[in-house]
DNA sequence: GAGCCGCTTCCATTCAGCGGAAGCCGGTTC
DNA sequence: GAACCGGCTTCCGCTGAATGGAAGCGGCTC
């Protein structure tokens, strides 16, 4: 694997085109070789062997876009096939509860990804998408999910530096141990203006039936309702509906 | 690509090792090998630089299962994220007022690929799921998608032959388009014990905005609701209200 | 019609990929 | 406790697949 830690294998190759495709849609033979830094004839031959699997297709236009076969192979993984499935009946009634966003998510590396969203009409805006990787210091979901993790990954996030985003962005270590703290004493992670300003984001950690974190659920709602006490009880009950469905017993 | 035509190329044997797992969700090094028909060590290394990339994942227990990556990377398809999340009220709402299955799929080659399915407990067995690929002859949803494309798909299947898959598959030429013409007369496609025995499903194309048709809804209920007089009507409805979603006009 | 852009095709060179073979490791049998 | 076994990992010399510069193509603009 010496040539790949390069990204100089044909595999390392194939998957740059792949990630070419986290910023765009759609995207031209051009964009997807400077993207995946490839030159043109090279990207050429393994776009087209992507297309002649079916990971990607060639619209009308001739920009290429991600085809139904990486979707039937991405939505097989496990995890995140059990969870969103389980956990959306419980998120649907959670969003009627408080009527702005809900979120899954879960820890990858030393971001969490969201596997599902869920927003109502008139919500305050917010950057998170199904997909998206978001930083663990300044979302709720990710305050719940390092709380619940082991301390080795909140040493390397401090280590890597905490970024500020907004007002209210832990970046010291001294800021993020207490929000740590408090969501572990309470069950309730709060995250407000850190990453996005005016957001208040309330948190709680979803369980496996081995009683392990493997997923948060959140509400993110406009900071003027943070006074309003049902709001953890709502998130912290959410959680534990699907902890439960996933076999959890306290 | 003359090399990729015969599964030679690097870029093959490594779709080989994803296509790997459409039969199975967690596998052990040797299974790839053998399923992808690759010698051990050349598994070894390609499913490394999968592993590597964050496509594959290896447990605890030293088996391979689809990573986060791919899913991020699946989830992205733009025809299946935009239609699934358009649909969804309308589903939730057709299964709400049906109580048994629905699906929502789109074409796939000469095959019908499932894009959702929400079932309600005590509901007739189906063999459909999430990411299935089922033939377009014997299932609601294939028939209503074949309907309206175009009369070359048709002759593809007749050639290929329509296997026989329960006592209401259509097998024959006449028998197809004796389907096919009444789903088109009707707006709705209707198949009965065609590929479990004792299910009824009906089903209605959806068009986005251009007009063209992009999907197909339908509803798998017991054959016994067969004289039902609502049922053809509220799949119809649900199809009109995804179309419209997605900006159709008639 | 000259110039440009984005894509496609070609092909001689070379180095990355190949896979048989040997080694390793944990579990099971005798 | 020695021999065995299955599954995995590592090694390494050979070779043909992958490479990418260059030339060609087709459509569009000025």
């Amino acid at each position: 694997m010496r040539a790949a830690e390069e990204g100089r294998s044909v595999a390392g190759r194939l998957f740059a085109i792949a990630d070419a495709f986290e910023g765009g849609r759609e995207l031209t033979l051009s964009e997807i070789a400077q993207r995946a830094q490839l030159p043109l004839s090279t990207a050429h031959r393994l776009v087209a062997e992507w297309v002649e699997w079916g990971g990607l297709v060639r619209g009308d236009d001739g920009r290429y876009q991600i085809g139904l076969r990486l979707w039937r192979l991405g939505v097989r993984q496990p995890a995140a096939l059990r969870l969103r499935t389980v956990a959306r009946p419980f998120l649907d009634d959670l969003l009627d509860a408080t009527g702005e966003h809900v979120h899954l998510a879960v820890i990858d590396g030393t971001e969490a990804t969201y596997l599902e969203r869920l927003s109502a009409p008139g919500a305050v805006p917010v950057i998170s998408a199904v997909a998206a990787r978001l930083p663990l210091h300044a979302t709720g979901v990710g305050l719940s999910l390092l709380a619940h993790a082991g301390d080795d990954l909140v040493r390397e996030l401090l280590a890597a530096g905490l970024r500020r985003f907004a007002a209210g962005t832990p970046t010291t270590e001294a800021a993020l141990r207490t929000v740590l703290a408090q969501a572990r004493a309470s069950g309730v992670a709060r995250s407000v203006d850190a990453l996005t300003p005016g957001a208040l984001s309330l948190a709680a950690a979803v369980r496996d039936s081995s009683g392990e974190v493997i997923a948060a659920v959140s509400i993110v709602v406009r900071r003027e309702r943070e006074g309003d006490a049902s709001l953890p009880h709502v998130v912290r009950l959410a959680a534990l509906g699907i902890s439960g469905a996933l076999g959890w017993r306290p």
